[in-house]
DNA sequence: CAGGAAATAT
DNA sequence: GATATTTCCT
């Protein structure tokens, strides 16, 4: 959609040498598509054998781009293990079953798209789309490079192209900026600190607006007025890469892969410059480019690799779901009360936040609990609903718990979720975890998961309870499927605040984890039952002594590291 | 200098 | 109006 049909036109030759692992055990079909991909200029590899295929991956995975694996009824798993052998490379699945369900899957498990045959010129001129321009730290980025600048200087020439006279303009405008912002040139990389790893964020779309003339004209005034000295943060940069710049960096942590992205910002002030951070779960590769340039126009970033450093200065922080995520967790693990910024901003360890940038999210936060949080529990307690929202569905495991109303701190958290007795629905039912709430951080990232971000559980015992969330979300994830049973309406069902109880087994496997590991934060949404409670729990059972170490998490986690 | 709140800016 | 940044006070 950010692509017109004219601008692919202009681009025609774009995609030439990208390179196309192509998978379909039909040969005719493979032929075929072979010939219509070589048409646009890709250089395809056919394969008719998952195992050549996969061995080919794994022996040389800088010679693929992108792959395109045809599934067919019979052999799906073939294109799953395909899919989970080669999570580095952007697979685009393709079928003639045009089934949701194993659309679904196959997503969930990492493919980039699902395109269903007959693939049209169309279809399939798109694909570049997936290539991951801006991963780094992946043989992929060097492979692709060329491709990378290749797609770079033809943006630009687009743009050019549309409008030969701006382009004096731009120049001149470029210059100037590129002179203030910019005391040395060539690739300031070194200079900032890179963001901390790698991952697999596919390139932004490029949109080249055959209007950007118009911005062109605008003025560019705000260059001028400051660079700050002490930079403030987020710089990442890289070298070359046009407008979307996104840096790698050090090691794989696994599910916290962080990554900042610097958008080129637009000298029209359209979209100044922003910075965003954002992360992907390890577990299948998300896809969410949502930074995108929005308009190379007037800086064009041809002139200036250099755009990057210009670009440094001021750069607002995005708190993408993910950042706050992390964020949430940091201030969990601290405990309300220790969570400053400047520790909150080690835990999260993403580089270039701030500790302004911290304290500032951390007073929204804050704010946020106040208000929001003790409103939700009077609301809620006074109604009979916790019942079956309970993790103990057979009983109430909390009795009403007097009101506290102001401290935030004692408030227990309520149970599985609190909050946002209806907005949460709206995501109860979706499909695709892989979605990423591009607004707002009223987020409400995974059903069953929890809710409200702010509401969340980063409560009282000093020893947060969210880092499971995490876990959560990759189990569901991997069970895409489990929200369907959520539809069907038990009856009876008093709707209550919420309905969209993950699958059981994600519970189950949540609960197990919080109860075999102890030492773990608890899941976002899982309240620790409070002694009390689980005695009364236990009396009620018969059982009338329990082990020392049954006690609460509530009570008794005061570990002040 | 850091944290936190309030004022500003976008 | 919300959200992020900056400023100011402690």
């Amino acid at each position: 959609m950010i692509c017109t049909t004219n601008d692919l036109s202009e681009w025609k030759d774009f995609p030439k040498g990208l390179k196309v692992l192509l998978l379909d055990e039909d040969s005719n079909s493979a032929a075929e598509l072979k010939s219509k991909l070589e048409a646009m200029d890709y250089i395809v590899y056919t394969f008719c054998n998952e195992n050549e295929a996969l061995s080919a991956v794994s022996s040389r995975p800088e010679s693929f781009h992108v792959a395109i694996v045809e599934i067919n009824t019979n052999k799906k798993n073939g294109s799953f293990k395909f899919l989970e052998t080669a999570k580095n490379l952007p697979t685009i699945l393709t079928s003639n079953i045009h089934c949701i369900s194993t659309m679904m899957k196959c997503i969930a498990l990492g493919a980039v798209e699902f395109l269903k045959k007959p693939l049209s010129e169309e279809k399939l001129r798109n694909i570049w789309q997936h290539v991951a321009f801006n991963s780094v730290g992946t043989d992929l980025s060097e492979s692709v490079k060329p491709v990378k600048e290749s797609l770079v200087s033809m943006l630009y020439l687009q743009l050019e192209n549309g409008e030969p006279k701006n382009k004096d303009l731009d120049k001149t405008q470029d210059a100037s900026v590129i002179h203030e912002n910019d005391p040395e040139p060539s690739t300031g990389s070194d200079k900032y600190p890179a963001p901390s790893t790698p991952q697999l964020e596919q390139g932004g779309r490029l949109s080249a607006d055959g209007d950007c003339q118009d911005q062109a004209n605008c003025s560019i005034e705000k260059e001028s007025s400051e660079q700050d000295g002490e930079s403030k943060s987020v710089e990442t940069t890289s070298d070359n890469t046009i407008a979307e710049v996104t840096i790698p960096v050090g090691q794989p942590l696994g599910p916290r892969d962080t990554m900042v992205t610097e958008e080129a910002d637009l000298v029209d002030g359209t979209k100044g410059e922003s910075t965003t951070y954002s992360q992907t779960e390890n577990g299948v590769n998300s896809k969410n480019s949502q930074a995108v340039a929005e308009k190379p126009s007037t800086v064009s970033g041809i002139h200036s690799s250099c755009l990057n450093k210009a670009n440094r200065k001021k750069s607002k922080v995005d708190w993408t779901p993910a950042l706050h995520k992390k964020f949430v967790q940091a201030v969990d693990q601290l405990g309300i009360d220790q969570a400053i910024p400047s520790r909150i901003l080690e835990l999260m360890k993403v580089e270039g936040l701030t500790r302004h940038n911290v304290a500032s999210h951390l007073q929204k936060y804050r704010m946020h609990r106040k208000h929001i949080l003790p409103k939700e529990d009077n609301r809620r307690w006074p109604q009979r609903d916790q019942t079956q929202r309970s993790c103990y569905p057979h009983k109430p495991i909390i009795a009403f718990p007097p009101h506290y109303s102001n401290h935030d701190v004692p408030v227990g958290p309520l149970y599985p979720m609190w909050g946002a007795p209806s907005s949460i629905q709206m995501w109860g039912s979706q499909g695709y975890p892989l979605w990423q709430p591009t607004e707002s951080w009223h987020w409400k990232p995974y059903p069953g998961a929890h809710a409200d971000a702010w509401g969340c559980p980063v409560m009282p015992p000093p020893h947060g309870y969210s880092s499971a969330f995490t876990q959560v979300s990759s189990y569901q994830n991997a069970s895409v499927f489990h929200c369907s049973g959520t539809m069907d309406n038990r009856s009876g069902m008093p709707q209550n605040s919420v309905e969209h109880q993950p699958a059981e087994e994600v519970i189950d496997k949540v609960v197990k984890e919080a109860i075999s590991k102890p030492w773990l934060p608890l899941p976002l949404g899982l309240k620790p039952p409070s002694t009390d409670t689980v005695l009364a729990d236990l009396s009620k059972q018969g059982i009338s002594t329990f082990p020392p170490h049954i006690n609460g998490p509530n009570s008794s986690c005061h570990g002040t590291t």
